[in-house]
DNA sequence: AACAAATGTAAAACATATTTGTCATTAATG
DNA sequence: CATTAATGACAAATATGTTTTACATTTGTT
């Protein structure tokens, strides 16, 4: 799994905690999913994609191996 | 967290245990998540979205509370 | 009615996600 | 340089997802 959350981020130009703050979660959570280091429920991802206005497969993308 | 996944198996005419083996997991994970047990992860969300050729937002849709 | 295929369900074990708290590091700004 | 905002990182605790096994129920077919 690989994400474009940094990117979108800076495209709306807002901080890891505010996007946090926006869909209800932890800033870490933010910081660990945007740091690759796991994956977050579908959930997380659909309310990502809706700050963004992008469709979920524009922030998430499959990679070999998943 | 709503699901259409019944519905999209049907329109591709696959059991529960063949759409498991098409996304690699077990026949309950597709069953309780069909059921509306558990919100997969997103992997799972993309990989579902990927067979049946739509998007992850026409499978998986947010409801109040989520 | 009998049989097979598909689905529902449940518990235990295991894996992964998420929170909370806390501190270190890096930008950015006065 | 000093200060503040933003990010990175880590550990422990809790919550949630996933597998495995096994059995019960429903549905379709002959």
């Amino acid at each position: 799994m690989k994400n474009n959350l940094r990117v979108q981020r800076a495209i709306k130009n807002i901080t890891q905690a505010e996007l946090a703050d926006l869909i209800q979660v932890s800033r870490q959570t933010i910081n660990t999913i945007e740091s690759g280091k796991y994956v977050p429920s579908t959930v997380l991802a659909l309310k990502m994609a809706k700050v963004f206005n992008v469709p979920v497969e524009e922030v998430f993308q499959l990679e070999e191996g998943d």
